[in-house]
DNA sequence: CTCTTTCGATACACCGGTGTATCGGATACA
DNA sequence: TGTATCCGATACACCGGTGTATCGAAAGAG
């Protein structure tokens, strides 16, 4: 019925191996590392042969971009839903805390992220579906902070919306580059929301 | 003359082909990523044979974390260098401008550095020592940020000074990670000097 | 210049992963 | 339930990289 590219039979089977094939692919990923996992090693760890996994993806690289994809897509509505708790107005450190936590959630997903970054960093093509991601994430924030309290709140240094929502992205890779040495998720989260009122609230202002 | 540990003769040659197999990595880890990097090319790119690989080095990993000590090394000094060149009073602003200098210059150098983040992330005694790196930087920056002009000048929300230096040091990190996809280093060059502005001088005061 | 020591080139055996071709069992649809 | 289609397991040929053992040549010591 729908206009496919080449109406095929999608068979119940498929979508369910090609999801094992995805969730044992993290899994390895995460454990060993982009670079140094092979085609069997995932196989086996989703109790599959070669055979299928080949039917399903024509690389290594492949799959993982498809995973990368699957995963980001799903903390990009995550991310939304903690911006969009609040009423019409926006309270600046509720919102950071709820941020926070769904951000530094998975060390596995960090850890898959940044052999993910590395792997974009040389090749343009995935470099920009990458930088896509991250254009739409500084958007959603710079939108929300709009309907922040009052917006004569934020640093006049950081100067316009777009710049405070780069900051927020900014932060954020930069604690989770902290956490991926010293898997201190807790401190983290402590740091990440202390960066993020310090650049958000007016600096004049003590915490606590 | 010296004690060394087992008295062998230290061939003037083999630390030139040390250092040229440093240097031959470093472009070719650069170019494709230590993971998809294998010890033929290393030694094709320097113009040696295996022989000569092994004869220097025992794995890809010594060589890579061998290649990281190095340069990490090397970057330590010209940011320690970067840091001092003031009198006894540090100027905020230019130091933060000599800093990011030093800090965004080699595009290559983020890129190996990233690889062996990721790497480190798995391997508990790399993390270790990559650690002992950030933290002595850290000292470095709070060190001579404790003889900044007017400590009143840095915001409250930071606390105390070891604070600053990690908001420095994720801001770096933060800069970084999207410097790595969209490849504009004076694009990050200015966003790193606005978010160390941001930070380390209080919010109130506009910036031009 | 000689001699000793070290360095690195070459050759070899080996292994693990790759990709393809084939085929039997599973699955959807009538 | 029959059957046309799809999916994935198995087998095979292949290649690239690894690590070791050996040996001629380069370099330092005297």
């Amino acid at each position: 019925m729908v206009a496919e590219a080449t109406a095929k039979r999608v068979t119940r089977r498929r979508v369910r191996t090609r999801a094992n094939l995805l969730d044992a692919a993290f899994a390895v990923f995460a454990a060993k590392g982009f670079g140094r996992v092979s085609i069997e090693e995932v196989c086996e760890a989703a109790g599959y042969s070669r055979g299928a996994f080949y039917s399903n993806f024509d690389s290594l690289d492949g799959l993982f971009f498809a995973l990368y994809q699957e995963r980001a897509d799903l903390i990009a509505e995550q991310v939304a839903g903690a911006l969009a708790l609040d009423g019409p107005d926006l309270d600046v450190p509720a919102a950071v805390d709820r941020v926070t936590d769904v951000l530094l959630l998975d060390l596995d997903w960090l850890l898959v992220k940044t052999d993910f970054l590395v792997h974009a960093a040389r090749d343009p093509a995935v470099a920009q579906t990458l930088l896509g991601h991250r254009a739409r994430l500084r958007g959603a924030i710079a939108h929300r902070l709009a309907r922040a309290r009052g917006l004569a709140e934020l640093p006049a240094v950081l100067g316009d919306l777009d710049a405070a929502a780069y900051a927020v992205v900014a932060a954020y890779d930069g604690v989770t580059t902290q956490l991926l040495l010293d898997k201190d998720v807790e401190h983290a989260r402590v740091w990440l929301k202390q960066l993020l009122t310090a650049l958000l609230t007016d600096g004049s202002r003590a915490p606590e």
